[in-house]
RNA sequence: AGCGGCAUCGUCUAGGGGUUAGGAUCACAGAUUCUCAUUCUGUUGACACGGGUUCGAAUCCCGUUGCCGCCGCCA
């Protein structure tokens, strides 16, 4: 076998789809793992529908998951153009090329005729095939057609029989072609239709593999009786199971985030994405379930994919996105959560006390977003209390222990980390009828405004003694 | 309606004629603790149903059911 050659075709019809990303994810894996090429190629040829933002969207979502491909748009290759819309005369020349060796013919019905056709059908409870009325015409009913103003579309004429080909992930699959009628390939508009287009650029690209999703299974018999009309090798197809939503219907805006920029805006950190959408369908052999990409590619293989549908839950992603935060170093987390403290005047902070602030709260985060919450009690003079610190700061006892806790901090060397937490320790202990817990409480209170949030320790050094002060004095 | 696909804890999945049906996540409980959390330990929880083949079926076959997809001059 040569080089395996895969690619991914999206419709630039609205932002990266997860389920997109995970087929151009399978397909990057394939191509690394057998040292193949992974292209990129741009199925615009609705033009109504596809726009140069979702094209800008869906590459940058690409190269966010590191998903870079060998030949495409923007980096060219020996199979140029990669965008559709670029290479209309080409499926023009293949479809007169069917019609001349009598695979393809032109079809002159109306949208109504074929309305009304398709009803009959319903209503006759049979299946709703294209009769194939055009497939004799005369060229007297032609020119009679053109001189009412019809332009014709261009029908393949469908074989029929029993055909049967492997799926690498679904394995031996049979169809019935005489239920699928002749199909549209040019549209009267002079454009070619999905499945003529897909054959003739996956034929033209040398594919060796189409890796794609399942609800294209039904449309393979038809790519294939297309591919034997033009005499060219047919490629091996694999079909992954489709993404569904938790309600196990089809993932869709409704249920929130669809695209793959959606959960990067989000918080998510793309190589978590990556790692969670390559569990749904594939298992590491050695189960250790958090894996860098390139981890990935060594023990990816296209047969051990699972063959079902699966449900896109936020559970686990959000655990592995807690896990990829949690391990990132502390300089590129501040790097990446700079944009969810625009909020703030970070520039009273430096570079290092950022991270400082960044490393605090890093903990119970599990997505980025959450950071612009976290962080709010390190900027500006004041806090606002939240009912519950309100509450622990009406207790009896706080009053005492703020004012001691004024000493407290006036001892503090807030250069030595290390004695102040000795120190800290020491005094939530130093109260007969206050429990240790509740004296941190009542600082925790007045420094932050709420009971939840980075190491008192923290707080102290990060804030710094005058708006340490400031803060129980205000709370007092 | 027809055609195709799929079916293991709630979810992602491993396994694939004889297993205590394994892991992850979620939930719950305990331990740890500078609050919450993290971390650690433990618990609950599954082979859709009915036939058949077999000494033995969750595993193979058939049927049923359910879900998903396709039946466009969308992709």
């Amino acid at each position: 076998m040569g080089e395996v050659r895969v690619r991914i075709a999206p419709s630039p019809s609205g932002n990266l789809h997860v389920g997109t990303a995970r087929t151009a994810l399978f397909n990057y894996l394939f191509a690394k793992k057998t040292g193949g090429k992974f292209i990129l190629r741009v199925e615009d040829t609705d033009k109504e529908r596809s726009s140069e933002a979702y094209i800008k969207n869906i590459f940058d979502s690409l190269k966010a998951m590191g998903l870079n491909w060998d030949e495409g748009p923007d980096v060219g290759g020996p199979y140029a153009p990669y965008t559709q819309s670029e290479k209309f005369d080409v499926y023009q020349k293949y479809a007169k090329e069917l019609m001349d060796k009598g695979f393809a013919y032109e079809c002159y019905c109306t949208q109504d005729e074929l309305e009304e056709e398709k009803q009959t059908c319903i209503n006759e409870k049979r299946p709703h095939i294209y009769s194939g009325r055009c497939r004799d015409l005369s060229e007297e009913d032609k020119a009679k057609f053109k001189r009412e103003g019809r332009k014709p579309a261009i029908r393949f004429k469908m074989p029929s029989k029993i055909m049967k080909f492997h799926d690498v992930i679904k394995g031996d699959l049979e169809f019935d072609t005489s239920l699928m009628g002749d199909f549209v390939i040019m549209k009267s508009n002079g454009t070619p239709t999905y499945n003529f287009a897909v054959v003739i650029d996956d034929m033209q690209m040398a594919m060796t593999h189409i890796i794609r999703g399942e609800d294209h299974i039904s449309n393979t018999p038809k790519q294939i009786a297309i591919y034997e009309a033009l005499g060219a090798k047919v490629p091996e197809f694999a079909h992954v199971g489709m993404i569904l939503a938790p309600d196990r219907t089809k993932l869709s805006k409704r249920h929130g985030a669809t695209a793959v920029s959606d959960f990067i805006e989000q918080g998510y950190l793309p190589e978590a994405f990556v790692n969670f959408v390559a569990l749904l369908g594939w298992t590491p052999s050695d189960s250790v379930e958090i894996k860098k990409l390139e981890n990935i590619i060594s023990d990816f293989s296209l047969e051990s994919i699972s063959p079902s549908n699966s449900v896109f839950e936020f559970d686990k992603l959000n655990w592995m996105n807690g896990q990829y935060i949690r391990s990132m170093d502390n300089s590129e987390l501040t790097r990446r959560a700079m944009k969810y403290m625009e909020k703030y005047d970070t520039s009273e902070y430096s570079q290092e006390k950022l991270e400082e602030i960044v490393a605090s709260v890093k903990e119970p985060i599990t997505v980025l977003s959450e950071i612009t919450d976290a962080v709010e009690y390190y900027f500006g003079e004041d806090v606002t209390y939240n009912v519950e610190a309100q509450d622990i700061l009406n207790l009896p006892e706080a009053k005492e222990v703020l004012t001691k806790s004024i000493d407290l901090v006036n001892s503090f060397d807030f250069s030595d980390h290390d004695g102040l937490v000795e120190k800290l320790m020491a005094f939530r202990k130093s109260f007969e009828n206050v429990k240790p817990k509740t004296v941190m409480w009542i600082i925790r209170a007045a420094l932050t405004g709420r009971l939840r949030g980075s190491e008192l320790s923290a707080v102290f050094t990060i804030l710094g003694k005058d708006r340490v002060l400031h803060r129980i004095n205000k709370a007092l």
